[in-house]
DNA sequence: TTTATTAATTAACAATATGTTATTTGTTAA
DNA sequence: TTAACAAATAACATATTGTTAATTAATAAA
């Protein structure tokens, strides 16, 4: 018995099916706020929402109108729900080519009122120039960055609520545990700036520390030194800029410091 | 406007939705050969396939038959893909209460001949005994424990190939940088048969070297040792037994060393 | 021009931790 | 008794860290 005539005897109809596939996205950005010029700026990680209209594009009512929600939408039978993240994230901000990573799968029964819905989580890496760029573009929509104190306070539609925790501690713990920093930060950057990145996840005292830090990148294998280059962009005293290379990492926590 | 009404305007079948939404789950277990009474096990980390059979259940042909295959199955409607595999798991282990976890979602347009399937995977660990247990129960169905070099050599059905390397990929992060190791090991064990779980998946000298990890372990605060407890299962000299407790560590890989 | 200011950098050094080799211990089995 | 051997401890040189202090290179105010 072949693979093409076990294939013909297969009914597609024959099991329930899902009413719906979609991708949702949490676009993250790293806003940085320079109080004064010559000062390493303040850095605060926030999350992009979206508001949802009284109306869908159709002019028919929305669910779950209203709520404040992560963009998203329907995954296409041509295309990966990877894919469909992608497509959606230039929907939304016009960027391409930006970090984007599965993170996990929802589908618990209820979750959505329409019927049996999956979606697939994804969190994007957006410098803040873009999304100021999207804002600019398209005043209307409801579109805003919450700092991840604000996001307890909302109202979020379906089951945004534990899709954005979940988003909060994967992208916490990359940050940590992989070299993402690098796409919160430009190509090059002072050791103040990945330190602020940092922090922005973590109180680590030994990433903390400014003279420990500063000491510790000089010797992680996967940061190199650009030589000769330094900026003026955070101190009056020209600073050296720093660059990753493409070294994988993995560490185990059995052989830190503690 | 209120959500009910926008609900009644919903129409389900707007969309083109998938043909089905599976689970599968690559169960790891790690089979330890003690050569020798009083000696430390050699432990060989083992991933669990089966052969899919030329009929199905239903005496239909059955796709890609002959090929290893990931244990799996159809999610029902009332279930999530999690609950799914959580079940499959245990019609094809008889075991519940195992460590699970969700890591990917594949849905490449095409990955599966019979139309547009979404799979997502998952990871479980099994000690050995409970596949053991299962091989005699069930010794007609082709069941079989591959180590990770062997897998290279296999036909594998539909993507599984790709499933099963990033499932590799995801216990081997897992092990070292979280503490699901305990889920390989007895409830109180040894600082040598953790250092051989570690060691299925890593060659750091940190942890190869006996005396340096035997005195690291004492250290780990999310390792407790268990007063006074000793065995002697892999030394004829009593060893003191450890057990993890219930910290949740993450460790950066800037604070590392290398 | 001089001086205050400040982030970055370097220095200095005690306190910890690691890699390595050697020694001791507790037990079994010949 | 004694050989064997994993575990445990010791010993020590080397490396890394935490911390505090000093120095540097620039700007901006006086």
């Amino acid at each position: 018995m072949s693979n093409q005539d076990a294939l013909q005897q297969y009914e597609v109809s024959k099991y329930r099916t899902p009413d719906g596939y979609t991708s949702d996205i949490a676009v993250f950005t790293i806003v940085s706020e320079q109080i004064e010029i010559y000062k390493p700026s303040k850095m605060t990680m926030k999350l992009m929402l979206i508001k949802r209209s009284e109306f869908n594009s159709e002019g028919s009512p929305n669910i779950e109108a209203g709520k404040w929600a992560l963009p998203g939408g329907f995954v296409d039978e041509n295309e990966s729900g990877f894919e469909a993240a992608k497509r959606e994230l230039e929907e939304e901000t016009g960027v391409s080519g930006i970090h984007i990573k599965h993170f996990g799968s929802y589908d618990t029964p209820g979750r959505d009122p329409r019927g049996w819905m999956i979606t697939n989580a994804h969190y994007a890496i957006v410098p803040q120039e873009y999304l100021a760029q999207r804002k600019a573009n398209d005043d209307a929509a409801e579109v805003e960055l919450f700092s991840l104190e604000e996001l307890s306070g909302l109202k979020l539609a379906f089951d945004h609520k534990d899709i954005i925790d979940d988003a909060i501690e994967v992208i916490t713990n990359d940050l940590l545990q992989t070299t993402v920093a690098k796409k919160f930060l430009p190509e090059q950057f002072t050791y103040s700036e990945l330190q602020s990145v940092l922090m922005t996840v973590t109180d680590d005292p030994a990433i903390m520390s400014g003279e420990a830090f500063a000491r510790k990148v000089k010797t992680l294998p996967f940061i190199n030194e650009v030589e000769g280059k330094k900026t003026s962009r955070t101190s009056k005293r020209p600073t050296q800029l720093y660059q990753f290379n493409d070294m994988k990492v993995v560490k185990s926590i059995y052989t830190a410091r503690y």
